[in-house]
DNA sequence: GCATTGCGCGCG
DNA sequence: AAAGCGCGCGCAATGC
């Protein structure tokens, strides 16, 4: 029993190397490092639980330790009802411990989640190595785990955002900031005066609410413009003088919804923007977030992301990463020398002798299910000249329709249909039997899903274990050579660490000390190769990294 | 009055 | 012939 749970961590972390098995990260973590302290490896019960109930069929269950642990012995759940001492400063280390902990005295409580965690731990461990089907789960957990080491330190980080940038771009494009909270006072400027124009323009009485795409829709047919839809794309196919100041007011009001001044109060304060991040929020794996949509950052934004003075953002994604991983997926010896080296668009449309646009949007279709509109001629093409690679995307396709399961690459499982769809199906196992309309667009539907699921999954286990490898060794950076220190981001030993700030699904942004600009880069790259190998092994096709030092996001690519 | 659903659009 | 994948969030409309 300890004291000071944060101080003791800390001095487990100095005196070599250990792995922390705890509840999960999301739990623990946070208040870790509100105190400074950070950990280099652990073992996420939860993640890995909710990864092992997937691969086994059994995504209904709950990933919680309690019930866990309820599975394994039989005996009923311990309640959680009770919020776990999470939200205690400093409590004593029972979310967490190593296996010399293990004899130590502990007080009821944390005996009990202690016994869960140990019973939890080793079922784990025996389960992940127990499927033959998903050989390589064991990396899935390992990288899932880090991945919540990450996601936490990542919020704790923050990403640099410059309120008065933020400020400054929304004045200059919808004016100034309106001073009634509420009422009509509170549209801006540029925003009201888009209004009056479009309301005139079509001729209207009275003035539209443009924000509601019922009324839109019948001012429009008013107007004589018969449309299904408000969206965008549909108002970009029709020649009327309207149609520019409407398309601008959209694309205004949205930033004033969405990212205006109440998003920049709720969200950024210190100069920092931390959203939350949920690990494997997304079926694929993919991560999502909670609070402040950081995930749907708009590129006009990106001018208010500026590193710190004396650093720099690195800024890496991974080019064109999904063709590159059906390539390496499929096991197809012509599309993987596509994807051996340069642009893979460029390879391919030079193998199916396309233009480079045909041949992209035919790969897109041949990953999402879609006709390809112009690339339908390409999809042709590709289907010739690739065959195991569409015959790759096609199985999937046929599994999902057929109710069947798929799995990415390390083995993350898509989920089962639901009862809904198996009864609207009736489970015929045949698309081409179904006589309800529905039932087939059903069945479409999820082949559509499954088709991708396998290529964007995988893709997403490349991209978290790249995450992984890429933190191990950011940890182990280098000295600055008189970089500014700073006592926030400094390990135990005072050395400040390049901090990984951002991650969305093939792309990563590293805040640095500018001197170690070149070692970051060096070390993404690094990253990406140790990512291929742990996740796809021997592979002709490469994963390119597209990396740039900046001092402003907006500045990257 | 509060919760849910649908539309629309930002990101990958 | 028609359909393309995955999200989060804000607003308007709808349901209770």
């Amino acid at each position: 029993m300890v004291t000071d749970l944060a101080e003791a961590v800390a001095e487990r972390e100095r005196s070599g190397s250990v792995r922390w098995v705890w509840q999960s990260a999301a739990l623990v973590y946070p208040r870790l490092l509100r105190c400074g302290v950070r950990v280099g490896r652990c073992h996420d019960v939860e993640l890995t639980e909710s990864l092992l109930l997937g691969r086994d069929g059994l995504s209904d269950q709950p990933a919680r330790l309690a019930a866990a642990a309820a599975r394994i012995t039989g005996r009923p759940a311990r309640s959680e009802a009770a919020p776990l001492p999470s939200a205690e400063p400093a409590g004593p280390p029972q979310l967490l411990f190593d296996e010399s902990d293990l004899a130590g005295p502990a007080d009821h409580l944390a005996g009990a989640v202690l016994d869960d965690l140990i019973t939890v731990h080793a079922s784990q461990q025996a389960r992940i190595g127990a499927d033959r089907q998903t050989p390589r789960f064991g990396v899935l957990t390992t990288a899932e785990s880090a991945g919540g080491l990450v996601a936490a330190e990542m919020t704790a980080a923050g990403l640099p955002w410059r309120a008065e940038i933020h400020d400054e771009l929304l004045t200059e494009l919808l004016g100034p900031r309106p001073a009634a909270a509420v009422g009509p006072a509170a549209r801006p400027a540029r925003l009201a005066e888009l209004a009056t124009e479009i309301s005139a323009a079509l001729g209207a009485v009275r003035p539209v609410n443009l924000d509601s795409p019922t009324q839109l829709l019948r001012a429009l047919s008013a107007a004589g413009i018969r449309v299904p839809s408000t969206r965008v794309s549909v108002l970009r196919t029709i020649d009327h003088p309207v149609i520019p100041l409407l398309l601008r007011y959209k694309e205004l009001a949205r930033l004033y919804t969405a990212n205006g001044w109440s998003w920049l109060d709720t969200w950024v304060s210190g100069g920092r923007f931390r959203p939350e991040y949920i690990v494997g929020g997304v079926v694929s794996g993919r991560w999502a977030t909670r609070g402040g949509g950081a995930l749907q950052i708009p590129k006009v934004l990106r001018r208010a992301v500026v590193a710190d003075p004396g650093w720099s953002l690195v800024v890496a994604d991974a080019a064109q990463l999904e063709p590159r991983v059906l390539a390496a997926l499929a096991g197809d010896r012509a599309f993987a020398e596509s994807a051996a080296s340069g642009d893979i668009y460029d390879a391919v449309a030079q193998a199916i002798g396309a233009e480079r646009a045909k041949a992209k949007v035919g790969l897109l279709s041949a990953m999402y299910g879609g006709s390809g509109g112009d690339g339908g001629h390409s999809l042709a093409l590709l289907r010739r000249r690739f065959p195991q690679a569409s015959g790759f995307v096609e199985a999937a396709a046929r599994a999902g329709e057929e109710g069947r399961i798929v799995r990415s690459v390390l083995g993350r499982t898509c989920p089962p249909p639901s009862a809904a769809w198996l009864s609207l199906t009736g489970e015929s196992g045949d698309p081409g039997l179904e006589r309800d309309p529905d039932a087939g667009r059903a069945s479409r539907a999820r082949g559509r899903f499954t088709r991708n699921f396998v290529v964007q999954a995988s893709a997403a286990d490349w991209a978290l274990v790249l995450l992984a490898t890429l933190r191990t060794s950011l940890a182990r950076a280098g000295e600055p050579d008189g970089a500014p220190a700073r006592a926030d981001v400094a390990w135990p030993g005072g050395r400040p660490v390049p901090q990984l700030v951002f991650f969305q699904h093939d792309e990563v942004v590293v805040h640095c000390p500018a001197s170690q600009a070149d070692e970051v880069t060096a070390a993404v790259d690094a990253a990406a190769v140790t990512a291929t190998r742990l996740v796809f092994g021997a592979t002709e096709v490469s994963f390119p990294m597209t990396t740039a030092v900046v001092d402003c996001y907006s500045d990257a690519k």
